[in-house]
DNA sequence: GGGTATTTGTCCGTATGTATG
DNA sequence: TCATACATACGGACAAATACC
């Protein structure tokens, strides 16, 4: 009668009914217990297996469910007819990964990337019980879609925090969410449309020029001088759109003075064009006053604020966002309404309740401290162990600094050397769309990832690779 | 000395350090407390408010990390210079929504959309239990930024599935996740480039339409037969890239047969195309055998299958695949590796988990058994209550059935008849592109959202609203 | 001017209530 | 019901700076 071989296994994290479930199953799926055939019932099967009459129940409740039993009251229960979505019974994994090895790595010790963040200041535990609470509380609403544009809840919290911490002027109604700046580039461009031209910063950020590439678009590198995007080689570009990092340029570090902006935003309002304000590090700010963003500068509707909890919060919850002037409003309401909301509403709510409660104010100004630290550690170091022999470029703001190296060598010799000694740094030629003819060393190191401590002892490597021979 | 007028709430939710913290905070703000103020020591403060030392204590070193003071062991505590990045103290949320208001909706009852899912039948506790797991596993490395087409372990589940469960054949390493089936098809213009003809059913997925669309590529509509897509019509294209839903045609909900399958292909082959297979409902058939996938039929690398986590579990995780053919797959590790995964990282290691631990086989099953249920239902409650009146289609699979009303309506009286019921049911017209002449007055009905008390009291009252007058 | 008591921030161990399994 | 984890809160020990005599 009972065939079915079950060995219950005393195990605390291997509940028995599902051991019993899976047993039966698995025969089921086997083809050992045939369509028809009849289950012990509950009673002899627990009796035979020394549990409980309640845990069989179960089992075969989850059987039912599934749809690999029918129960028929005061009869038995017996095996359905063989689910037929189910190929093969086959166990697990048919491919294995045969990918090309990775390249041996060399050992990085101390890396100086730019995306690095300092993730030990993360509130981890609040955050945590934030999640838990956000999978609690509207258990059923919130599994479904959202709004597209974003929660309403956090894009108001954003609104309020936009305009005391950035100067962006707003209403909730203006913000779109998105997974990622880059996605939010690709609705901009299909917003504007793809006929425009446009064009961006030379230097810039590649991946920024690679995505308005993908999206088939016309784009114009603009030559940067020290205050930033040359007003006069944008106009005689013709471009409709411009895309600029005025808070803290992108790979060069300075931040684009007042006159600049108000000269960018001439520009805009007389050629009707859009400018894209993209604000990826603008919390961090060391020195100087505060400058308001382009956005809040801007009573034209020209201009497009980007921001992202990426650098600030933690990367890989994914949320990022923009403000659209009200004529973009306008086209995203009545043609982009088929989008759907790329961020998970869950970290949504979570990150909604983390502003609500303060906690996120909290956590900038202790951010904007651990970095402040960090930065001048890392220009202390630089100047003690470096001293003379480099010089430093965009140390105002911003999570990396740029040295221009004066022995010599090139970025690829400088940053090899460097590696060998276990410091990765970074290039900066990629930033540049058109290579320049004269090759000015300049290396790129980002400070958000690593410790006081690590920041001292890379520097003091990058001293003995580059000056000590 | 101590003038800082603080007020302890005992109030549960309101800890004491946090009360301490916002009042020392806000005298600062407020310029109450001058830079270079000494702060009462821990113990005064303490006995003064009758609180520990150490709450008091952990109320400044809040304050310390968020640099409103600094803290001089053994001399003590004072204000800093003010954080200039603050500008204002002005009381949050500067604007207000003055949104246009919301036109009064019709109180729907039952919503036959095709979008709801069965939320009643989701695991709940499980997936709760297995996020607060992957919020502490690996907490430092999680938070970063992961691999850029989605967790590897995820990934690997996912082979193993798509194999047993859908006939795909793929490595891990041709999957890439996104953030919704939309996204992933912009990845995939870019990734075949803008200037292809590109072609889907007709009808099909107004949605998708509009993102190929907007995208800027060609797309020609192709009008079906009752097998699928019209291979003939296909060719005549000059099509590169087609899109189909063979698993359960959107919206008319047809299976495509083996034989149209395979000519499918062969014209994919002859004319070097892809095809896109959006599996958005594959997982739930009702009839007939299983007819493998077009990727699994497809040995020559020729289909990009889609699939998505929205319907089958949540749509608020945002989590969909696509399989590439290893012929694109070269292109997207060649030039598209700047994109950034647009899944959140915790919530991919979530479903990895749940995967792994057998929990998605689970619930496929019984979400199969569900539906399955309901979709009985509603089939018999459309026969016993409209009966002859009205003609079904496409009832074999997935989560809505199409009905021909044979009662000379328009499309637009039905739907605006059942609304005044509190019933909402949606128009097939919209998934033309090209409006047809002959206007059939199909109606579609999704029931995934529905109880099945819901679905039978639904549509009793459509029976009230077409044909009793 | 030198010794001592006091005050101070820091560090550590521990208790309580709550959530969760 | 019991065990665990966590945030919050408490009390005391320690060492150095300061105040007082």
């Amino acid at each position: 009668m009972f065939e079915i071989p079950i060995v219950i296994d005393q195990d605390r994290n291997n509940p028995i009914y599902l051991q019993v479930y899976e047993a039966i199953k698995l025969e089921i799926q086997a083809g050992r217990m045939t369509p028809g055939t009849k289950l012990p019932s509950k009673r002899k099967l627990a009796q035979h297996l020394q549990i409980s009459q309640t845990t069989v129940e179960t089992a075969y409740e989850q059987l039912m469910a599934e749809g690999y039993v029918d129960s028929f009251p005061r009869k038995g229960i017996f095996v359905k007819e063989l689910n037929s979505d189910l190929f093969s019974v086959t166990n697990k994994i048919p491919f294995r990964e045969n990918d090309t090895v990775q390249p041996q790595k060399e050992k990085v010790q101390y890396d100086f990337s730019h995306g690095g963040i300092a993730l030990e200041a993360f509130p981890y535990s609040i955050w945590r019980k934030l999640s838990v609470q956000s999978l609690y509380e509207e258990e059923s609403s919130l599994f479904l879609n959202g709004e597209r544009n974003g929660e309403a809840g956090l894009r108001e919290e954003l609104t309020s925090y936009l305009y005391q911490s950035r100067g962006v002027i707003c209403t909730p109604n203006q913000i779109v969410l998105g997974a990622g700046t880059q996605f939010l580039i690709g609705l901009l461009t299909m917003m504007i449309g793809k006929d425009a031209i446009y064009s961006m910063e030379e230097p810039g950020f590649h991946r920024t020029r690679q995505v308005f590439k993908d999206q088939g678009v016309k784009l114009i590198p603009i030559l940067l001088d020290q205050d930033g995007m040359d007003i006069k080689k944008l106009s005689e570009s013709k471009a409709k759109v411009t895309y600029v990092t005025p808070s803290h340029q992108f790979p060069i570090g300075m931040v684009m003075p007042i006159k600049r902006r108000m000269e960018l935003i001439h520009w805009a309002v007389e050629n009707n064009g859009f400018i894209i304000e993209d604000d990826y590090d603008g919390e961090f700010r060391y020195k100087g006053k505060p400058i308001p963003s382009l956005q809040g500068l801007d009573s034209n509707g020209k201009v497009i604020y980007l921001g992202t909890f990426s650098k600030s919060l933690i990367p890989s919850i994914r949320i990022s966002y923009m403000v659209l002037p009200v004529s973009l409003l306008e086209v995203y309401h009545r043609h982009f309404t088929i989008y759907k909301q790329t961020v998970s509403r869950i970290h949504q709510h979570t990150l909604w309740h983390f502003m609500k409660n303060g906690h996120w104010e909290r956590h900038l100004n202790r951010m904007r401290t651990v970095y402040r630290k960090k930065q001048e550690v890392l220009v202390l170091m630089i100047k003690k162990s470096l001293g003379k022999r480099v010089s430093m470029i965009g140390e105002e703001a911003g999570l990396h600094v740029l040295l221009r190296v004066n022995n010599q060598m090139t970025e690829t010799e400088l940053i090899e050397r460097a590696a060998k000694f276990g410091v990765k740094v970074y290039p900066t030629s990629i930033y540049y769309e058109e290579q320049k003819a004269e090759k000015e060393t300049v290396i790129l190191l980002g400070f958000g990832g690593l410790s006081e401590a690590e920041i001292q002892e890379g520097i003091r490597l990058l001293a003995k690779a580059w000056f000590d021979d």
